[in-house]
DNA sequence: ACTTCTATTGAGATTCAATCCTATTATGCT
DNA sequence: AGCATAATAGGATTGAATCTCAATAGAAGT
């Protein structure tokens, strides 16, 4: 099996990761990383950003125009504000009797489920109410 | 306010999105339009999907790799094979007093969530047991 | 039918996240 | 130190989705 080796690199995705609580973009970690070295390329970062999901480091949230990555490793789910872009996460336990549930009615081998809540968060829902609604 | 016209377009749109049950992406929706005539752009049947969801006509399921479009308007769960990128839905009932409990805790004004379920299809999951998972 | 208003279209250009390519580098093991 | 190969830099490429804008065609009124 492939093994995995622990580069310069990968530790500063990681770390860029870890230092941030607000789901960043693949983007957003590639500007933090290159703070500290200008010479990583962005297809490092998102193949290390990939390696460290699969891995079960971080965690790899799907969001509508770019994907985010969550230092909060273990499953849970997310708010997305349709106005700003911003994700948050959601005061809500995983449901996993629900992947055992849809696995055992449709065949499926379930790995796991996404959830996203989607709408305003409070500083877009004022401003969206100033202009009457 | 905006009046919403009927055009030719749009119902040859709405008629491909409700002849099939597979939940389409846009592409496969402009190829079936595109069977019935040719001259229809890619941006028109793009536009017109979005208009359709937009007023509650069809359902927008956001999916990896692309979007898929729905028949079914009312919310409901999906499922997404990780291997053949099927998408079907999944027998759960919607939660919609999910919304309200994070709308609640967070401030959010949430107007839905969407859940994806991820795994494999039954016959995306017998080919991988044939090669020893 | 004719006119007017403006939403919509077609065709192509553009955007942007994400991945791929390949010669070169550097990690982990012995 | 030497080897095998995982990983990188840098740039090219892909692909979904949106945008641009002159031209077209719904819809409502006359």
């Amino acid at each position: 099996m492939r093994q995995i080796r622990n580069t310069r690199q990968r530790q500063l995705v990681l770390e860029a990761v870890r230092a941030r609580t607000d789901h960043p973009s693949a983007d957003e970690i590639c500007l933090d990383v290159r703070r500290k070295d200008p010479r990583i390329s962005r297809g490092t970062v998102y193949r290390n950003l990939n390696v460290l999901a699969e891995s079960g480091e971080i965690a790899h949230v799907e969001a509508p125009s770019a994907d985010r990555y969550d230092l909060r490793a273990e499953p849970h789910y997310h708010l997305y504000c349709l106005s700003c872009g911003a994700v948050a996460d959601a005061p809500l336990p995983y449901q996993s009797e629900d992947d055992r549930r849809v696995a055992e009615e449709t065949g499926f081998e379930i790995r796991r489920h996404q959830t996203i809540f989607e709408g305003l968060c409070p500083a877009c829902r004022e401003k969206a109410e100033q202009f009457g609604q």
